[in-house]
RNA sequence: GCGGGUGUAGCUCAGUUGGUUAGAGCGUCUGUUUGUGGCACAGAAGGCCGUGGGUUCAAUUCCCAUCACUCGCCCCA
């Protein structure tokens, strides 16, 4: 019986072709982020269980996180989101930190999830914050840099909707219909499946939850009216004068005169998360194929009140890795991704140390270059190169070592130049731009 | 938690209505080619047919169990 070759459950290996996706979606998330002036942090994969505690939350944390007891008797968890350890990180300093205070990380995270398409158990996901900005340019500035991250991939405005709505909205047509705690929780439930369900379904859940008295006095009627609200303009006479109404529509306005035409009102966003507290937004799939949710964020003003300390506003979101992916296979998004090698030295020949010293020079002026020390035949060594993408292979000899002329193959197109060092890397420098 | 599918070569998969030495393509290695890959030709290596049990003269094949992988539903802080 010998070993399994495969990685743990729902773990991932990254072999050098997959290693040069994830850098590609990092370097995309972490030049948007620094072009809008986040900062990068992080923090331990490990956290103490009790941080994700804090909402009564034991059944998730049972049943969809790496929990076990450390040699000291600690009982740890490995982080499943990043928001409770910056949160914690935020009120760990938060005298220090200047504020409005724009962070980014992207940790790699775990959930004990059941495996099945698109969910995987490890991923990494881009979380960025502003924290202490309580005005509507936070929110406004966290869908923005959400949606510059979609264009920086290459995405196009049809091919994904920013969906957004606001709990404290919902929280006072709840209180408006006079809905109490528990029947709110039941609500945000129905609502959350709204379109999974057809009419009947939804009237006979409302029905359900409902007193008699409510039912008598419009709720459903008014809920209804308010789910089928596509627009902000379309909202329920009732709240159509809240402030909360209001702001959204601020937000919306002030979205679409940034150019982002594809960001609308939507009822039903709600986000598991039930730490948020204000407006929450998802960026939605419109590919029918893959048509889900990607990723969201919103406002949330408790967490790092819970560490003591003054409390601190947040708004921020979070991408994983994962269904990144998904949406940019389905839309077909992904860029030629060339290894970061350039030149593959043939050795020809006894001249192993020669050829070192054509590597060291080659690399001194920049030049990403392996060498091949194998000293096997040449038509073996040309193929290891084509087998790991490299687009050159450099063949030293004793003649070339001699004369100071050496043989450049271009392995893409077959094509061959002899020339000097100094003029075969300006061929090469020229060339990473081009293809 | 519920339900479906699949386990045979490094990979993708055939196949055996139960019967001697188990098949293909791709890949790997060797050679044609002692200084040039992709094409072609010739050859080679590589399998407890997932594991355990049962039926049988005989099981990779049929039956049971088990494990692993996988897809969908539920869930998704």
């Amino acid at each position: 019986m010998s070993i399994s070759t495969q990685p743990v459950k729902g773990a991932r290996d990254f072999y050098p072709v997959d290693m040069s996706k994830q850098n590609y979606i990092y370097n995309v998330w972490r030049q948007a982020c620094q072009r809008f002036g986040y900062e990068e942090y992080d923090a331990p994969i490990l956290e103490n269980t009790e941080l994700y505690l804090q909402k009564g939350s034991q059944e998730i944390v049972d049943e969809q996180t790496y929990t076990f007891t450390d040699r000291g008797g600690r009982s740890l968890t490995i982080r499943t989101e990043m928001t409770p350890s910056v949160s914690r990180m935020v009120a760990g300093k938060q005298q220090q930190l200047g504020y409005p205070l724009r962070l980014f990380s992207i940790p790699q995270c775990w959930r004990y999830e059941r495996m099945q398409r698109g969910r995987g158990r490890e991923f990494y996901q881009l979380n960025a914050d502003i924290f202490g900005d309580a005005s509507l340019f936070g929110d406004q500035e966290i869908i923005e840099l959400s949606d510059t991250i979609m264009q920086r991939f290459n995405a196009s405005r049809n091919m994904y909707s920013i969906r957004i709505s606001s709990r404290k909205l919902l929280n006072e047509l709840f209180e408006l219909i006079g809905l109490n705690e528990t029947q709110s929780d039941s609500m945000r439930r129905v609502i959350d499946g709204y379109h999974k369900m057809d009419a009947a379904e939804f009237s006979a859940k409302v029905d359900a939850l409902l007193a008699p008295n409510q039912r008598e006095s419009g709720a459903f009627q008014i809920m209804q009216e308010f789910l089928q609200a596509n627009a902000i303009d379309k909202l329920p006479d009732a709240v159509n004068q809240s402030p909360h109404a209001h702001n959204l529509k601020a937000l919306l306005l002030s979205l679409e005169s940034t150019g982002i035409t594809n960001a609308q009102f939507d009822p039903t966003i709600i986000r598991g998360f039930d730490y948020y507290t204000d407006v929450a937004f998802e960026v939605v799939d419109m590919d029918p194929e893959n048509n889900r949710s990607m990723f969201g964020g919103g406002r949330y003003e408790g967490l790092v009140g819970m560490f003591g300390g003054d409390n601190i506003t947040a708004v921020g979101f979070g991408m994983g890795d994962i269904t990144l992916h998904n949406f940019l296979d389905t839309h077909n998004l992904w860029p030629t991704l060339p290894p970061a090698t350039e030149v593959y030295i043939a050795v020809i020949g006894d001249v192993v140390i020669g050829a070192q010293g054509i590597a060291k020079h080659l690399r001194d002026m920049g030049v990403n270059t392996a060498i091949d020390t194998s000293g096997r035949k040449l038509d073996k060594q040309i193929k290891t190169a084509e087998k790991h993408g490299i687009k050159y292979v450099l063949f030293v000899g004793d003649n070339e070592l001699a004369n100071e002329q050496f043989k450049l193959k271009n392995i893409v197109d077959g094509t061959e130049e002899v020339h000097g060092l100094e003029r075969l890397v300006s061929i090469i420098q020229d060339s990473r731009d081009g293809n």
